[in-house]
DNA sequence: GATAATGTACTCGGATATGTTGTGTCCGAGTTGTTCTGG
DNA sequence: CCAGAACAACTCGGACACAACATATCCGAGTACATTATC
C-alpha cells in the first residue's frame, strides 16, 4: 500500500492555486517549476483533478489551471480520491467460499467480517481526510506566504 | 493505493489457524487447498507473516505454520502491516523547500501541515485496524464453523 | 524383541521469471494575443 | 489612423516508452517419521 509520489504535488498545487486571485489561471509549466518536478508528467495528473471536477482548464495564452469550486469546498480526500480513484483499498474476493473451505451460502449471507473490519478503516481514514478542506489549509499557513506565492505564480 | 489481493489471503489463513488447537500446525500446501490459491505464492506470503513475528513455523513433517501469539495479541493490523511494512503510504518529500517556492527554513520549522493531516488519517486507519484482534474475528463467525475447520485442516 | 542406522517423505526458505501499475516523455489540437497589410 | 486577416506563441489533452512492485513459480536445505538391519 503505497500512495503515489505525485499525489504530494497536486495536493501542494491546489493549494498553491487556492491562494491566487478568484477565478485565475496557473500553468502547469509555471507550477512544474515552482515545485521542480516534470512538467509534463505534473500536468498529467492535473488533468485527472479536471476529470474529476477539482480543477477547470482552458487552453491557449493566459490559459491554464484553476479551481472548479470555492477553497472551503475542496477537502483533501477530493483531491486525493480524485487521482487513486476512491476505491477501496482492500477488494473482498470471498476466498471463504472457493476451494475446501466452501462455506454454504446461508453461511455467507452476512458479510465477510474481515472485509467489513477493512471497508470500515478505510471509511476512518476517509473522514479524516474529508475533515480538513483546501481553506484550512491556507489558514494555517504563515501569513507571508499567500502573497509571495501570487506573486511567483501570476505572469 | 492499492492492496495486494495477498492481504486477503493471509487474513483468511491467519484465522483459519487460530481456529485449531493451540500450538498445533499446519501447511501452506493445505492452507492453499483449503482457499484454492497458488501454494508457493501463499507460502511466500506466510513466511513475511514469520520474518514480523506473527507467525511460527517448523520444517519436516508434522511441522507448518502456527500462531505465534494468543488470538487475543493478534491485530489486523499487525497482519497488514507485517506484509506492507508500516510505512505511511504517503511520504512527504518536502516539495515546498524545493524549487522557485523554496520557503524560508524559518517557515518550514514547523511540518508540513498537508504532511501532518496524511499522517493523521493513516493514524486512524491503523487504530481503526488495531482494534480487531483475531479472538474477535472468531468470536462472530458461525459456530460450526470452527469444528469443520479444525477437521479439514489437520492431518 | 530392542536398538541403532538408514532412507524417505514432507516442510519451510530463498532465488528466479512474468504481468500490471506508476513514472516519465513526447507530439498534436485548439485558442488567444500580436503583427502586418491594405484602405 | 483604422480594420481585417494572417501569424506566432502558448495552453491543455491524449498517445507512446520505461521502471518498480506485485504476482507466480521453482528448486535446495533441513527435519521427523518409518523402515530395516543388527545385536
Amino acid at each position: 500500500m503505497k500512495l503515489p509520489e505525485s499525489t504530494e504535488w497536486v495536493l501542494h498545487c491546489t493549494v498553491a492555486m487556492a491562494q491566487l486571485d478568484p477565478g485565475a489561471t496557473t500553468s502547469a509549466a509555471r507550477l512544474a517549476r515552482y515545485y521542480d518536478v516534470p512538467p509534463a508528467y505534473l500536468a498529467k495528473q492535473l488533468q485527472a483533478l479536471v476529470r474529476a471536477g477539482v480543477l477547470g482548464a482552458t487552453t491557449g495564452p493566459r490559459g491554464g489551471f484553476r479551481l472548479a469550486r470555492p477553497i472551503a469546498e475542496i477537502t483533501v480526500l477530493d483531491i486525493v480520491e480524485a487521482l487513486n480513484g476512491g476505491a477501496d483499498p482492500y477488494v473482498c474476493q470471498e476466498i471463504r467460499q472457493r476451494g475446501e473451505s466452501a462455506a454454504t451460502p446461508a453461511e455467507c449471507r452476512n458479510p465477510c467480517f474481515l472485509a467489513t473490519t477493512m471497508s470500515q478503516a478505510h471509511e476512518a481514514w476517509r473522514a479524516s481526510l474529508a475533515a480538513v478542506s483546501v481553506a484550512d489549509v491556507i489558514d494555517q499557513l504563515p501569513p507571508a506566504i499567500p502573497a509571495r506565492t501570487r506573486r511567483t505564480l501570476s505572469r
